[in-house]
DNA sequence: TTAAATGCAAATCGTTTGCATCTGT
DNA sequence: ACAGATGCAAACGATTTGCATTTAA
């Protein structure tokens, strides 16, 4: 029930990106988290297979991504201009309980189209990029919510 | 058409905290904020009237206001669980034409609400704080889109 | 072969903290 | 009078940069 997009690695090749090892590293790393990654994180995880990988790498790494509109500038994974559930964290905690909502959730869609497009008709506002998140407690959540 | 809230400086005295010179200032700076302000600009607008203001005062009270629910974690305004408005600017540049939605356009809210509690039936997600964010153009931006 | 990527170390940026002094109540 | 707020300077963590070395194409 997976939805099609090219891989990362094919991504970086059609662009006539130079592929090195830490790349390939870093773009398999993302591809595959379940969650949203900060830099420490891909740092710590990227260091488990290559341990000499440095910070400055990720950084770099991470630019080059964002630079080719391969990441989303906010969290790592390649979702760009899709809708995510979020949890309310504190600023600098790891994120967890992050996910995305599924694209073939048309109900969804179909409902954050039509609050996009009222909100155009109505305001003018000519809308290109939308983000909701969503704080709260989901079926997993223990008992006591984080706020 | 404004709609009413009550001062922060009211708000602040009714909490029986302590107004000081600095803290009446970053409060009238916060209030009168046509744009969502960040840390460096708060700073830079309050030495315009108080030179000798330090960055840490800044910082300690942003802490208080977000401490007491007054201003929002992300945008230092007050618009704590308000739907926004906000252009897409890169991290690190200034905002601009950063505004929010009329609370008093109903068409959005009762849409939004929708939009919430359909998640909620169909996913088990309880929605305790939502926040929409939409990047693009307004009536009176110039010809060029910034992204 | 060579332009580009890496690792390393130092620099920089935004934010926080300890402490002596000042101020609101 | 005194708890609490401020300014100052140093500390901190995250990110960036310069440079010598290595590597992909």
């Amino acid at each position: 029930m997976l939805y099609h997009r090219r891989s990362l690695l094919d991504e970086l090749t059609a662009k006539g990106i130079r592929l090195t090892n830490q790349r390939r590293l870093l773009v398999e790393i993302i591809q595959n988290a379940e969650v949203h990654l900060d830099a420490a994180t891909l740092l710590e995880l990227a260091q488990q297979t290559d341990p000499g990988i440095d910070r400055a790498t990720i950084y770099r790494t991470i630019e080059l991504l964002k630079k080719h509109g391969l990441i989303d500038e906010l969290d790592l994974m390649h979702l760009k201009g899709e809708t995510l559930l979020r949890s309310q964290d504190s600023p600098r905690s790891r994120p967890s309980g992050v996910f995305r909502m599924r694209p073939d959730r048309r109900i969804f869609q179909r409902l954050f189209e039509r609050l996009k497009a009222e909100i155009s008709a109505q305001t003018g506002f000519e809308v290109k990029v939308a983000r909701l998140e969503l704080g709260g407690r989901c079926r997993y959540c223990g008992a006591a919510a984080k706020q």
